[in-house]
DNA sequence: ACCCGTAAGATAGTGGTACTATCCAAGGTG
DNA sequence: CACCTTGGATAGTACCACTATCTTACGGGT
């Protein structure tokens, strides 16, 4: 497979794979010749994985490198790989900043250990979170962590029912692809389907007149 | 409260104060002479409230815009200004492409209507499971729509409260703030908790040793 | 063997977005 | 009354994800 076969296959134009190419996120072809290169079905999958961080996870490029090479790494087991996701999906981590948030912070933290969860000290999640609580705030909202007690009841289902499906899934390199297919389009379907909720029950509460 | 306060107040910079005046998204303050303006505890608010939606949401300005607009619209009832938002947090509804993704869709809009959702033809979060959908099938999972099923559920589930604790909250103004900002923020919390839990059943299943 | 289209690889340019910096005239301030 | 800030306008920056162009060298069909 030549390059054009592989975009014609992908629907990645051209420019594009010889950028994901210079980037780091796309491993070179098989050179045949010094003008030649064969590219094969995992490169199609490949390019498959970075276009779906990239729209559904809305990760940057680096991030994306970041996950990739730790996919990549035989060494890196399923949970360190999950973190690497996690972060590179959290997006960058403000600083603590004002008391406020650092008070908001620890709140979080003891709302996790009282739920039972065993998490990192540094996961990007917490600090979410914590800024999510600490904007509540800043609105006026009575905000004791407990609002998220439903939220955290509802993920622990989830996330358990999710992490024993990625067990046992043939070869390494597969399920661990699976695992961060899963986590990044599960999650979007998850906020989608909470928007079409919200609008059902608003529609039920509020009726729905005029769009638009 | 002249502008070097408004910044001071709200930790948004002179210049980017006067950026978002310049697109729209603040309104000016009362001109005090030539050179004078005077602004408010609403300038703060609002401040906060385009943080919000521009961090927390991660929306763009133009639709930070659209939003703003509607909240201050009173023609706008609760169930559009949630639509609105719910549009502007979308992103860009791709065109339908390929039969495989109009496939996708069309199994989204039965399963929607199974669930007995009242959903607009147009709701964006649609087209984002529909893409989910079709991603999953891109990378060999045996998807059928049910998969999606349980975290139907539980986004039915946290809409009904979420809708219910709008419903009566003093002037109209107050209560589609809190609105709009509720969706976003519990849409992060949501996200945030999910990824934790993750962690969580992770570290449990597969045993937590390195880090990075 | 020839030759023209295409590949690979390198370098430079584009468009979008969210700010940020500079400038200026006028007005309020110590 | 000199100076410093403000409001308002205009221009510039930084970052990002591409995209276009150019060069060199195949290599496949005749």
């Amino acid at each position: 497979m030549r390059i054009s076969e592989l975009s014609a296959a992908s629907g990645v134009p051209i420019p594009t794979i010889k950028f994901y190419l210079r980037e780091g996120l796309l491993a070179p072809g098989v050179k045949a010749g010094q003008t030649q290169a064969e590219y094969s079905e995992a490169h199609v999958r490949r390019l498959r994985l970075i276009r779906t961080l990239l729209e559904a996870g809305r990760m940057r490029v680096r991030d994306v490198r970041t996950v990739l090479r730790a996919l990549d790494d035989d060494e890196v087991g399923f949970h360190d790989l999950l973190g690497t996701a996690h972060h590179a999906l959290g997006g960058s981590a403000t600083a603590p900043g004002t008391p406020e948030e650092r008070d908001a912070l620890a709140e979080v933290d003891r709302f996790v250990s009282r739920l039972g969860w065993n998490v990192s000290d540094e996961a990007p999640a917490r600090h979410t979170l914590a800024r999510a609580l600490f904007t509540l705030r800043e609105f006026g909202y009575p905000a004791d962590v407990r609002v998220f007690e439903p939220y955290a009841r509802v993920a622990d289902r989830l996330a358990a029912r999710e992490i024993s499906t990625i067990s046992g899934r043939g070869p390494r390199a597969d399920a661990v692809e699976a695992a961060v297919v899963g986590t990044v389009v599960f999650e979007a379907a998850l906020v989608a389907l909470r928007r079409l909720a919200q609008e059902h029950h608003s529609a039920r509460r509020f009726g729905g007149r005029r769009r638009r």
